[in-house]
DNA sequence: ATCCCTGCAAAGCCTTTGCAATGCA
DNA sequence: TGCATTGCAAAGGCTTTGCAGGGAT
């Protein structure tokens, strides 16, 4: 699922109705291809519809998370804020611990999901964020 | 660091004042050995010292994570709040999706942090969660 | 005797909810 | 036309802030 209209086919498939609203949200999603926040993307779709209200985007982003087309990250660093991330593919991440850049990191080998239990848990997935810095901010940490 | 004392050395160690507010927030954390919310620390803290005010926790956990002896944990489920973790060996954490249980994983060869570098980031740690089902919970979707 | 720390209350932020009006199907 | 969806505004939950009084050193 990689364009607006494919994402509008499965709203409409699941008994959804398609808006212009929410063109514009999942169209801000695919174009960014960032980590964004609510926030950011909120602001980015005001371009197209300065009255869009912060419900109806917190609405969408939680029916997009439903039909598994978006993710919702907690980076997990306590400073960062809850970011949407159009999952294609299975993939981790990687923060900058300096200026909070975020880039997706394939799966690896030897990082696969483990088949047996621990403590007697059924894994059905994990989540992985790299904590790092970023060659930008590595470089500037060493010329000080 | 395992001791409620040990703990309040460091605190004079680092300039800070050893309060009874502080001792009993430490004590709860080290007891517990759980992954407790704000919340449920300012409770348990409270049977102690009904009026001890939330942001007297919030200050202290954080003075904690400053300090390192404790760990935030955001779990990555948007479902989950921010959790407080005595950090004393480094581990991963394992949730059950279902009842939203928590337990600390050791780590594991193969999952070690990988010594080369992704998007050319300097990787300096790693955060891990796994998602799945606890035993009980397991088994009672399997009854159903 | 310092001045760090506490408690209180208010403010902040992000997110959710309720409801009437709108507009997609 | 019918009902999902929107926008607004208010409410909610958690966390932070400001400040005066109290307590650790």
């Amino acid at each position: 699922v990689t364009s607006v209209d494919k994402v509008c086919a499965r709203f409409r498939i699941e008994g959804r109705r398609v808006t212009p609203q929410r063109r514009a949200i999942v169209q801000v999603l695919l174009k960014e291809d960032a980590h964004l926040t609510a926030d950011q993307i909120l602001t980015q779709v005001r371009r197209q519809l300065p009255s869009i209200s912060p419900a109806t985007v917190y609405n969408t982003l939680h029916e997009l998370t439903e039909m598994g087309l978006v993710q919702e990250l907690d980076l997990g660093l306590g400073l960062e804020e809850r970011r949407y991330d159009v999952g294609v593919e299975k993939h981790d991440h990687i923060v900058c611990i300096s200026c909070g850049r975020i880039e997706d990191v394939p799966l690896r080998d030897g990082l696969n999901l483990p088949v047996d239990e621990y403590h007697n848990f059924k894994i059905v997935d994990r989540r992985v964020t790299y904590l790092g810095l970023c060659p930008d901010c590595a470089s500037n940490s060493e010329a000080q």
